[in-house]
DNA sequence: ATTATTGTTCTAATATAATCGAACTATAGA
DNA sequence: TCTATAGTTCGATTATATTAGAACAATAAT
């Protein structure tokens, strides 16, 4: 079975959380699953955009700690690695997430 | 006398400030603005780097919003617009600062 | 006036990132 | 086994950032 290599909390930077979260479309897709609370597929938190741009996207967001894939089948199911971010960086992606909503 | 030009809240982005924050460079002048906790000139600020290179950073801190510039003869006089950007996105730059001190 | 100081702007080089089509991989299902 | 589905990886292109030397601008001091 096939598996994603993620950092471990000792292994997050805060820059490269800060540089993943700034790309509106990463933002959008944090946003998104941390509104939906659950695992999400690729084509789920799709943007309209090539596959190929997506997956670049996502793979920025694993390697800063932000997303977790797990890979079901076909499909790469991926959730908010929102406690681990919490515990190393208190107060940081929830501020966040709490200022992106407003848009 | 010569002015600097920076944006008011209105024009603050998020994505903006998550960019200008994910560069260690200038997380760093940030750190050293809020535990200063009052202006500093570049100079004060200088990370042993070409002036043109820190010019450049303080460039991107401004147009963001973190920074405030004013001009006391030859001295640049920076600031952390902290109140502001907390005015507009509660508790980000606050969890920032805080996860950045304990690297 | 001349010179020193502070920092910006200009310019060019190099590095890094975004974008996306096409080929590929792994699993699922018929 | 053949085909469909879901994403990734590859490779090339284009765009954006970083870096830093050199010239410049504004003030201050002699």
């Amino acid at each position: 079975m096939r598996q994603i290599k993620h950092p471990n909390i000792e292994q997050f930077e805060l820059t490269d959380i800060m540089y993943a979260l700034a790309d509106p479309t990463r933002l959008e897709i944090v946003v998104m699953l941390a509104t939906a609370g659950k695992k999400m597929t690729c084509g789920e938190l799709d943007l309209n955009r090539p596959k190929s741009s997506m997956s670049h996207h996502f793979k920025i967001l694993r390697s800063a700690g932000l997303v977790e894939t797990v890979i079901e089948g076909t499909e790469h199911m991926n959730s908010l690695r929102f406690e681990e971010i919490e515990q190393k960086y208190p107060g940081v992606l929830k501020a966040v997430l709490k200022a992106a909503e407003k848009v």
